[in-house]
RNA sequence: GGGCCCGUAGCUCAACUGGUUAGAGCAGAGCGCUCAUAACGCUUUGGUUGGGGGUUCGAGUCCCUCCGGGCCUACCA
């Protein structure tokens, strides 16, 4: 059988993440993950922090701690924000482990043999003061054309004009305001993706099914301008995958790391390895997920991202792949979204702005927000998070419509009936009807989970969780138990199994109430709903559950007015 | 400057390669039900598809132009 490989852009370790982040790249990869678990496919969902560059550095040292200390906590922190999400990674790894650092270094040695790596001279803008080099934006100064005083050294943000640091009317560090900046010559190892822009661009052509956000961008950058450039790929840190290690092919490269582009998608694999080494298994394991020849050939492999992220995912990744020259597996479908804003701006993580992880989950439990989130994802556009927008669609669609119905059915099975599945009547052609309607929407939502477009999966869902209140509405089991009890028990059976059938269909997007909902059912059978006739007779008569407590709680106008307030900027 | 994306009902969004009268959900109005979290169901009011021009038998969809919003532009990641 097929095998999906699921990998989420690696969230930066400098920080917790705001929602934003969360639904351009981790959850719908969950939810997606989730799904193709419940359809009985091998998944390995892979996703790990980014810890390697600049920010990591300067966070670290804001903090007053050690980078790898600093790395190893906000690590952990992240880690636990996953798990409060349900995000179920089979293995959420570090790009710092050695399994990357052995990697990096061996496609680093790859590329070099087979002419795509080559050392250039540089020169570069070195801050005394500070001790280091200083990238590009990390230099301010005047801007040349326009006079503003705090243009940064690759561009001024008032009058975006392209700049270099040494164009800048008294540049000095960002970071310490130094002034006594000097060039210095040094060495960097490029990679040499221009020439791999053909074979790039032609594996680009054979996607005709991307996203066009994903392929326009991809297009741009081979296309633009002289087309694909080459790229440094190291950096003068102290933090990273050193450049400089036993058996490389080249010299001069002391205390240099590679860049944090480099390394960071190759995690990805590395994280795989983390995984077999973690459950204590042999290279094959994570082989056969990544090396085509050792069984990959039948792994369909997705990415999710948010699409800053694409232009590394289709041009640099697929370029140190082919270039290596060895049999890896390449990506089959990135999945790229827009960005999720927040009531009317920008969500921040430097100034605070916005909803992060952690101030979601002490407001509202997991669920709430996952389904808002995906319900809305930022798919075709730009998408915007707004309090009342999140209050009307937990309180509707899962209070209301979802956590009503459970409640609704199960309460009045226990009072007419007792809490276990009732026995007895046929079924009619309200029941006939019910399951047509079903079966059309479980076949949408399949049709759009398999596309991943999460938006209309989630409507086909509510659909669903619609179609048993018109059900119960209509077979109206309250009147018919006074004429007709075993006519009223098949239908309040049938509306217990449409709980459990719920349970199986909304657990990408809702798995805590899920859980909770085949708990009360006291059922344990995941199976996917083949038949939707099949699947509503699943719990069969005399099966015993317990009525649950309600499933969702409804957000208040006052919450909302007091969240409003909270989060309106200055975070901490 | 260049490139890309977007603009559809009060709000959030649909509408396959142009094809009947532009559809849902929420909000609003009316009716019904009373099992349930004052929940549910049915009916219903809202649109000159940002403006203007063009191609076509036919345009939300294609072309031009203008207005508005967003993103990218390679050393933040």
């Amino acid at each position: 059988m097929a095998r999906i490989l699921v990998t989420s852009a690696l969230p930066y370790i400098n920080g917790v993440k705001h929602l934003g982040n969360l639904v351009g790249s981790q959850l719908p990869a969950d939810a997606y993950a989730r799904y193709m678990r419940g359809r009985g496919f091998e998944v390995m969902f892979i996703c790990a922090t980014d810890e390697h560059g600049t920010p990591a550095e300067l966070a670290a040292a804001k903090a007053g701690q050690p980078v790898a200390e600093y790395c190893a906590e906000l690590h952990e922190v992240q880690k636990g924000l996953a798990e409060g999400f349900g995000l179920s990674f089979d293995h959420f790894g570090r790009s710092s482990s050695a399994r990357n650092r052995d990697l990096t270094q061996h496609f680093a040695v790859r590329l070099f043999e087979n002419g795509y790596i080559e050392p250039v001279a540089e020169q570069q803008i070195y801050s005394k003061a500070d001790g280091r080099f200083l990238p590009d934006r990390y230099i301010e100064g005047t801007c040349p054309n326009c006079g503003y005083e705090r243009a940064r050294g690759d561009q001024c943000e008032n009058c975006t004009i392209q700049l270099t640091p040494r164009e800048l009317v008294s540049p000095r560090s960002a970071l310490s305001g130094a002034t006594d900046l000097e060039v210095r010559e040094t060495r960097h190892l490029h990679l040499r993706q221009s020439l791999l822009k053909d074979d790039i661009d032609a594996w680009i052509d054979t996607k005709t099914d991307w996203p066009v956000l994903t392929t326009s961008i991809a297009k741009k950058w081979l296309h633009d301008g002289d087309g694909l450039q080459d790229r440094g790929i190291t950096r003068d840190l102290d933090w990273g995958v050193p450049a400089q290690f036993d058996g490389a092919p080249w010299s001069g490269m002391d205390g240099k790391v590679f860049y944090v582009w480099f390394d960071a998608p190759i995690e990805y694999i590395s994280a795989t390895a983390e995984w077999a080494d973690a459950h204590g298994l042999g290279e094959d394991a994570w082989q056969r997920w990544w090396r085509t020849d050792a069984g990959a050939d039948d792994v369909t492999y997705v990415q999710f991202m948010g699409k800053d992220n694409v232009p590394f995912h289709t041009l640099s990744f697929p370029a140190t792949l082919m270039g290596s020259g060895e049999p890896w597996k390449r990506v089959d479908y990135i999945k790229s979204f827009n960005y999720l804003n927040y009531d009317g701006g920008q969500f921040s993580t430097s100034q605070g702005r916005g909803v992060f992880m952690d101030d979601a989950l002490e407001l509202l439990p997991s669920d709430y927000w996952r389904w808002w989130l995906l319900s809305h994802a930022p798919e075709s556009a730009d998408a915007e998070f707004t309090w009342e927008n999140l209050q009307a669609s937990v309180n509707k669609d899962l209070a209301d419509v979802l956590g009503n119905f459970v409640s609704r059915v199960t309460k009045f099975c226990r009072s007419k009936f007792g809490e276990a599945v009732p026995e007895g009547g046929a079924a009619t052609p309200l029941e006939a009807a019910l399951i047509d309607e079903l079966a059309g929407r479980i076949r949408a939502y399949e049709t759009q989970m398999e596309a991943m477009a999460l938006r209309k999966a989630a409507f086909e869902l509510r659909s669903a969780w619609v179609a048993g209140n018109e059900y119960l509405q209509e077979a109206a089991p309250w009147a018919t138990i006074k004429t007709d009890p075993a006519q009223a028990a098949l239908q309040v059976r049938t509306g217990l199994n449409l709980v459990r059938l719920y349970a199986v269909l909304s657990q990408p997007f809702i798995p805590d109430a899920s859980a909770r909902m085949m708990a009360a059912l006291h059922c344990i059978d995941w199976s996917w709903p083949g038949d939707a006739d099949v699947a509503l007779a699943a719990l069969p008569p005399g099966h015993d559950f317990a009525a649950p407590e309600n499933l969702f709680r409804k957000i208040t106008d006052d919450e909302v007015e007091a969240w409003r307030t909270r989060f309106a900027g200055g975070r901490g």
